[in-house]
DNA sequence: GTGCGTGCAAATAGTTTGCAGATTG
DNA sequence: CAATCTGCAAACTATTTGCACGCAC
């Protein structure tokens, strides 16, 4: 909701360097799980961080990570997901469109909100407060608590008020502009 | 966690009226959306009530559909749980499998928690309080609840002792003997 | 009768996999 | 040197769609 506009590209220069150190520390993660280090997986991390928050899908990552070395494959970017994933250093989910996004949590998970009529995204608020909730949730079941990212499905303001007014409107027709897949998920 | 074994089918006898009641009610809301009240729509809405809390996939739920009219085809049942979804009659949801399994909530919002290593899925206790929590965060952040199913990811007590002892378990290996697809959504 | 709904088969799209060669430890 | 990775292309699988016909309204 702070967010001025999507598609924003933080790479502030002064953050190379750290960028470069945080991706060695993804890479010595993989190392303790029996991966090797390659300059592939370097690079794919170091997009991902730089990308934080976008929650990028696996052909908007690709493209990214071709942007700086044009060889680099799908099969190595899924590959390289799917290590970071079962690491727990990536998470990936579906918006309700039908194929996966990914998130590399920083320190805190996230909790969206999907409006389930047109597909917009929206965070909630005190996402920490939140966490430690549902945390308990987790350990009240027995279970350990792993990073996520958490969806709820709602309508938005915009689509109630729509639906009220008109209940019948045609699938193809959102009140955000964003296409969606046949159901929502 | 009170189900005595998976695959119940709980068709009572004197259940059978009470479907085919439902069954209309679910129709007429389609109705009410301007569909058109067909044979096949109402033989996969009984056959989605019947299977209540089951979590059939749309393979599982067309081959219950084609015992009972075996000229169903996927098609159909994938349309008609497109308008289903569209009405909020049905709910879907990718259990990290990689493909959407469908619930048809009566009244209360579930909640489940997987395992993220083996795939296991319990549901959490006292759905209904929970519920109340979400419902909160939803408003909170302006948007009308929808019924949904709302889960969240951990390492089961099985997995994480594995995960404890052998930090490196080999991708393939699972605690609980489930496939997983590459990575958890 | 009009137009939505259906069944079929073919098309899509996201993701996974087999393989031969390159790279890492 | 052996084992893991990579890039490519082909395979897979879940889901969607075009089309001709049938049925609901």
């Amino acid at each position: 909701m702070t967010k001025p506009s999507w598609k924003v590209k933080p790479v502030a220069e002064k953050g190379a360097r750290d960028l470069r150190q945080r991706a060695e520390e993804y890479l010595e993660a993989l190392r303790k799980r029996g991966c090797r280090r390659t300059e592939q997986r370097r690079l794919i991390i170091e997009t991902l961080l730089e990308s934080e928050g976008e929650h990028l899908n696996a052909r908007e990552l690709m493209e990214r990570v071709q942007s700086k070395d044009p060889t680099i494959g799908f099969a190595t970017v899924y590959r390289t997901l799917i290590v970071l994933g079962e690491t727990g250093l990536v998470h990936s989910f579906d918006q309700g469109e039908g194929f996966a996004r990914f998130d590399i949590p920083d320190q805190a998970m996230h909790f969206h909100i999907l409006c389930r009529s047109c597909g917009k995204m929206e965070h909630l608020a005190d996402e920490t407060a939140k966490e430690k909730i549902i945390e308990g949730w987790v350990k009240e079941a027995g279970y350990e608590m792993v990073p996520q990212t958490f969806q709820v499905f709602g309508l938005c303001s915009d689509c109630r008020d729509k639906v009220e007014t008109a209940p019948d409107v045609s699938p193809e027709v959102t009140c955000c502009g964003r296409r969606r897949r046949g159901w929502t998920r």
